[in-house]
DNA sequence: GTGAAAGCGCTAACAT
DNA sequence: ATGTTAGCGCTTTCAC
């Protein structure tokens, strides 16, 4: 009957039925070791024993305990118990934001994780746009809960957790934290020789998130390739895109706009790129006719755009799992707990249809 | 120097680097309410209420309290707290795994969550294969950690939670929980009704989960537009695929076997069509010249396929969007609890380059 | 305005 | 083999 329900107009909100009165059983008082232990008249500390698998807990007893937690659906509940344990096979990541970075880390987190007994919570944090997160996360959540965390692009990272930490992407190069990131000179290099070895030679660059190593490690790419190919820097020629679309928009109008316009623009990461892509075209610029772009990431979108935009791929998923194999380690072997790890993956050129040769004038 | 390390091949495991001996504070305990208290002379009660606003607190108190808090890096325990309270302000999100799908719909509820004050937590149900998982994480953390939960793709529905729950793509149509979906049977049928337009009469049809009700309305829109047609229905060409690549695997080389091999296939999900286009390039088959394929939901992987894939947009992100508004609201407004709200969201045929219209015989 | 103490659900020592 | 009890970090009566 729900499914022959006409569609709400272009996914707006509105629920356009309510015919069950249904209990979901707002006051239903969640079900505690305490109401098992009574219905099977024994203690606490028995069921807990049973459901545990402790030794010392007679068969008939572990019976009847089982037989009264399936009647009455009984869970432990993770909250209670993380309080009092300190293991709880959980591994958290940080995120700050469900974006398209941020999903692709946890595919290929979740992939690592299935081969490991942990179970994996996301917390997403700077949905609301604070500063600082993942200190007060870190600490609202280390301890308890968690295991190990993984920080995803964190902008502060003085971590005094109680818990192994592994960073990916982070704030800083070297850092006492360890860290997992792509090689982004090489990567914002190879970006930036390719529009060279296309004959641009005015090519704007749209930076990154200057809080990150990442982004200030493409831009030192961006100039290492302008100067080995022997081009003049232009000051005006860089502006701060802040690894966001809305963030994008006015310094790529900027750019797009300027009287001696680029040619080409390397965009220090695919959200940027895209908007990139979106501004030439409200400005009545065809790419790559009159603009090349490239970006940086290679998420599934960048594929979606039109032309299909070249980016430089850093095999996000990777970082993700790799990460995970860090924190693993780290927790399983807590001996090895002073070496700090710090590794970087391959990043390489995908060349798609966002670029374009320049003609000799 | 982290950053020039050479990278390890391909993403391999093996941290190429482990140098700086680091503090990570294994053993710190965590600071808690107690350290603060102590330190500011005053009692637990006292900062606790400073905390969190209290009347009946003297603004000195207030500042010292504070002040100690910055000192000490305190941040209340997200566990400990809400074993104490009903209310924590964080919405919770139980995923079957973190697949191109799953993705998609964080994405689109991290938005919706944007303009609430919620926070977001994700957990990973699935990852380790049980069934099931969603009944019990359901109780493991309802009640405590989430004031409510989106249940996404869940395979049993007895949900009987101590707070609102909503379901996105659930097992049953009609239900006692609210939900949303999409217009999977409409899809279908255009989905279908595009391959006959091009002049396709063996369609195969690879099939989605059974226990999902989107997977059944997916077929019953195949049979309908295969009957509207005119075109006899043949049980050979319906393949089981369970809406993963894996599982897609044996089914889609089945139906590329067939004596009377299907001249188009139509697959349920996204990920079993990009299987198809795998398969069949296994077997020398080339896309769209002798096969033409065409998917379901338009995940941002079905643009990178080569040739990009012919889908069935079912805006995922908006599922996440609607399920979170009605969530909020169920939270909210505890009044209106009563009342389960079902909706549907419209799905649109997304035409790419992998279906070719069929000489006339 | 502030402190002492109970208790949220659970596990682990310590009894019996 | 099972029960009693303390306590994880916190909020909230109830006293003072």
């Amino acid at each position: 009957m729900t499914s022959t329900n006409p569609a709400t107009p272009s996914g707006n909100a509105a629920s356009n039925s309510a015919d069950i009165t249904a209990d979901h059983g707002r006051d239903h008082r969640r079900v505690t070791i305490g109401d098992v232990a009574e219905r099977a008249g024994v203690s606490i500390a028995t069921v807990s024993r049973a459901v545990n698998q402790k030794y010392g807990v007679s068969p008939k007893t572990v019976d009847k305990v089982r037989e009264v937690i399936d009647e009455l659906g009984y869970e432990s509940s993770l909250v209670a118990r993380s309080l009092r344990n300190t293991r709880t096979n959980v591994i958290g990541i940080l995120v700050p934001g469900i974006d398209p970075f941020g999903a692709e880390l946890l595919k290929g987190a979740a992939r690592a994780m299935q081969e490991t007994d942990f179970e994996l919570v996301v917390y997403a944090g700077g949905l609301h746009g604070e500063s600082g997160w993942e200190r007060r996360y870190l600490s609202r959540l280390s301890g308890t809960l968690t295991d190990g965390i993984i920080l995803v692009a964190p902008t502060v990272l003085e971590v005094d957790a109680t818990h192994p930490v592994v960073a990916v992407d982070p704030h800083l190069g070297a850092s006492t934290v360890p860290s997992v990131d792509s090689q982004n000179f090489e990567g914002a290099q190879a970006a930036t020789r390719h529009l060279l070895d296309l004959g641009h030679r005015r090519i704007g660059f749209l930076a990154g998130r200057s809080d990150l190593e990442s982004a200030r490690r493409r831009e030192a790419g961006y100039r290492s390739a302008l100067a080995d190919a022997g081009v003049s820097f232009d000051p005006t020629l860089i502006q701060a895109g802040g690894f966001t679309e809305e963030t994008s928009e006015v310094p790529a109008l900027t750019l797009l706009s300027l009287a001696d316009r680029p040619t080409a623009i390397f965009a220090a990461n695919d959200l940027s790129a895209i908007q990139v892509l979106r501004t030439a075209t409200q400005l009545g610029l065809s790419v790559p006719d009159d603009l090349s772009v490239v970006g940086f990431d290679n998420i599934p979108e960048s594929a979606m755009t039109d032309p299909p935009l070249t980016t430089v791929d850093q095999s996000i998923q990777s970082l993700g799992e790799e990460a995970v194999r860090i924190l693993v380690d780290l927790i399983e072997r807590p001996d090895r707990a002073g070496r700090v790890a710090h590794t970087t993956l391959p990043t390489s050129l995908v060349v798609r249809k966002s670029c374009r040769r320049l003609e000799q004038p």
